[in-house]
DNA sequence: TTGAAAGCGCTAACAC
DNA sequence: GTGTTAGCGCTTTCAA
């Protein structure tokens, strides 16, 4: 890599007057800044990030805390923060927490040394139930702007984006009893989570208004140590009345279509399925699933620009906003 | 964020003082360094990355150019990579390059200018069409180690990591010859990508060398535009006679097992199935995919500890290497 | 129109 | 044992 320094040598000026110069400095001649510009394209001549990062104090880079990103929803949401920051001049740290508060400490502390402008983050599960927040508080003591989006925690104060997790469901589980369905079962393998908590609560709600009683008997919920398919194969033996399914997670309803159909069900005569999901993961069933899209890569580019724009405008006190992205539900043969 | 030379003046010693009893240098007195470190706790004194880079002259934070992020085996690899990179005390950057050769290009570009050390590159797949390599060639130019993993350039000179895809493939279709199947299909959507032709070609030398001749009507290759369960779901109403399947990319083996079940096969005595996947996939069709597990976290942490090595080792000329990771096959109900 | 010098936060050679 | 100084590569004020 060559330096301001060496492209000033060789063309017999001060470092300074080059500095200008590629920046388009009015000060510097036309002439002068051909000069330079001419042997800099010659040398490949890229300003050193690091040495701008440390004389601007601002390092053009943005923390991004992820619990696992073999989870389809990160993954996407991950895809739509890379391309929108790139967008916008910055490059993205990732750091994986693989669900633990440990793992998110020490990450947000490691990029909290200058590595980072700003965070983007979604908390990981033993954070939720641990109550544990500390080290995101720090964070802000120490100036440090941060979004949080899907798993986000009520009592830190912060950009937020997330989507209407309760109406989604709402939506969800009414489409079923749109369709006559009586006997709706909810299947979830996320309910240590504050959104499975949140999505389990509002299909009982709904559930609660339409028919004025929940049958607890027809909530399945399958922890991590578990297998989804054998436990949802019971599930359907042990429940024959079920009719429809709602899906809080992006996995199950798959697999309740696969081994409904694999049983025997008439699909959507007899049993309807739907779940969060997109439309690759519904192209995984037969028949295809239908999924309420959480718009993943719409809540990243919301959150990197959240944050982009509260570096922009350090100094002024702006209110904390909470952005709510739409979701949408797609009909397809499952329901 | 507190500076050395904000904890120098609190402490009434130099700069440099501070900076050797931080790092327990033997020239400063006990009492000191007791004194400096109570007062650093105090503040919670960070040493300020960039400063040191600068310094030093290297980031410890490692370029990760991936082309899809969506794709699980990716997804896999940069959880190795990110794990094995942070005990190594690296971070990472990662850039996702959708396939294209114009973000690839970008990227590395981008992140050549001092933000990173060195770069893991899994090429995308305009770049294996194009055979445009000087990008990577530029970077090698400029003294940045790249370690090359699945997405290889046999051109390009450096440290790579694969599996034996194709001694996989063999395996996995000597796996359904075993089991007496006579007329074994092949199923692929990344057809495009060299990792996809080499399965294809190792499916079809295996094939020939067992029943001395290759049945072209049972190699379905679908493209990104088609839908795959439609596509699939034609495919075996047009070949009746299919009693194996083999899968070269990951989601194809699931589509085609339920597909098959929805149409009515028995698994496995009438049709058996296997593809490129790992636990969590085969969990999604019923019965069970039977799968090539491509060890995709080890290959991350082979890449970035080959990475590091280098990085330890610049001025030692040492040969570059190709690490062959193990695959594994498993067996489930598909077989 | 150009250049000299200071400084971002840190380390390390060298003086005292 | 401690301090002074230079320097990593860059930007920016101020002076010429």
């Amino acid at each position: 890599m060559i330096t301001l320094k060496q492209l000033a040598e060789q063309l017999n000026v001060s470092v300074s007057t080059v500095s200008k110069a590629l920046n388009d400095s009015s000060e510097i001649s036309e002439e002068t800044i051909a000069r330079v510009k001419e042997l800099a394209q010659h040398h490949n001549y890229q300003p050193n990030r690091i040495a701008q990062s440390l004389q601007k104090n601002a390092t053009k880079t943005i923390g991004v805390i992820i619990p696992n990103i073999l989870n389809r929803f990160f993954a996407k949401v991950l895809v739509g923060i890379e391309k929108e920051a790139n967008r916008l001049g910055y490059n993205i740290i990732t750091c994986i927490t693989n669900e633990t508060l440990n793992k998110e400490k020490e990450s947000l502390k490691l990029l909290s040394n200058g590595s980072v402008d700003g965070f983007i983050l979604a908390a990981s599960e033993e954070t939720q139930v641990s109550s544990e927040y500390g080290h995101i508080e720090t964070l802000q003591k120490n100036d440090f702007p941060v979004v949080m989006f899907d798993r986000v925690l009520d009592t830190i104060n912060c950009d937020k984006v997330v989507i209407d997790d309760s109406d989604a469901m709402k939506r969800a589980t009414d489409h079923l009893i749109a369709k006559d369905k009586k006997n709706i079962a909810f299947i979830s393998n996320i309910d240590d989570l504050n959104v499975g908590k949140s999505r389990k609560q509002a299909f009982k709600e709904t559930i609660l208004k339409k028919f004025k009683t929940v049958d607890e008997s027809l909530i399945l919920t399958i922890s991590r140590k578990e297998n989804s398919q054998d436990k949802i194969k019971w599930f359907f033996k042990s429940n024959p009345k079920i009719d429809g399914v709602v899906s809080a997670d992006n996995t199950s309803g798959t697999i309740a279509l696969n081994v409904a159909n694999d049983l025997g069900y008439k699909i959507p005569s007899e049993l309807s399925v739907i779940g969060f999901a997109d439309e690759a993961i519904s192209n995984l069933s037969v028949p295809r699933l239908s999924y309420i899209s959480q718009n993943a890569k719409q809540i990243g580019i919301n959150a990197i620009n959240l944050l982009v724009e509260r570096l922009n405008s350090k100094e002024e006190e702006k209110e904390f906003i909470t952005k709510v992205v739409p979701f949408k539900i797609k009909n397809q043969e499952s329901i």
